[in-house]
DNA sequence: TATTGTTATACTCTATAACTATA
DNA sequence: TATAGTTATAGAGTATAACAATA
């Protein structure tokens, strides 16, 4: 059995989110949150519900998050002018600085992860995940 | 966010296991219950706790998937001769043809699911996840 | 009537604690 | 007393249904 892929993606992906979640908690954060954060910062999007597609997670899922990141002061929420049935979600000052953290601990957890792969191999299977899950040709 | 590894990691799980269900459906099988039919396969345990082990399930969660797997008549259960506290579990003649079927179905799904990658990428992707899962030098 | 955020609820998967029977 | 199987229970994580505000 443990040569079978579906076996060894699921422990790796147990493997690498148990690193990261080590390397985060010292920020408050774990992997979920980052992923929100970074959603954040890579475009303010114009609805709690765009930014839950974003992340191929539910909106009702969001609500609960987006809480927890708010009253940890990295988020905040404000409802749209144009349309006030929307929250625009935006990083704070301190979610900016977390959110950088977060990056340069989840970086090193990466690290850890592959660390006994040669370069090229890590480079290689990157490449791979990004085929399969993005279904690029 | 959807080029960090983790997400690769765990959107390309997640793919798998949707398409290695659907192809396991028609046998009454999923996942998980394949995974202990194939330790079974490959050695009959002395106990239940034995098979959970190599399996990293806890005790408690092996009861109720072998308990389903007893109903549908693939596996069986006997306190083992020398101690009566252990079950000794093995397949049934059933349990044998489904679990060659099973893999047979779950090899397609993974066929689908690299379908994308030419074939020397798909096995340098199988290697890597063996070497980070299985901490290979 | 439809949509956004929210809440209440339920479902899945898993683990911990407690019970029983054996040792 | 210690261990294997079992049961009851609880904790994540997630989704569905219903509701209030807004369009």
């Amino acid at each position: 059995m443990s040569g079978r892929l579906a076996y060894l993606l699921k422990h790796a992906t147990m493997r690498l989110h148990a690193l990261t979640d080590a390397a985060l908690a010292p920020l408050g954060l774990d992997g979920r949150e980052m992923g929100v954060l970074l959603v954040l910062a890579n475009g303010e999007p114009t609805s709690q519900q765009e930014a839950a597609q974003r992340l191929g997670i539910d909106r009702t899922t969001m609500v609960a998050l987006l809480d927890a990141l708010a009253h940890k002061g990295f988020i905040s929420r404000r409802p749209s002018p144009e349309d006030r049935r929307r929250n625009v979600v935006a990083l704070t000052e301190e979610g900016h600085t977390a959110v950088a953290r977060a990056v340069k601990a989840a970086d090193e957890a990466e690290h850890e992860f592959l660390g006994n792969l040669p370069p090229d191999a890590a480079h290689h299977l990157r490449a791979a995940l990004r085929t399969v899950v993005l279904r690029e040709p």
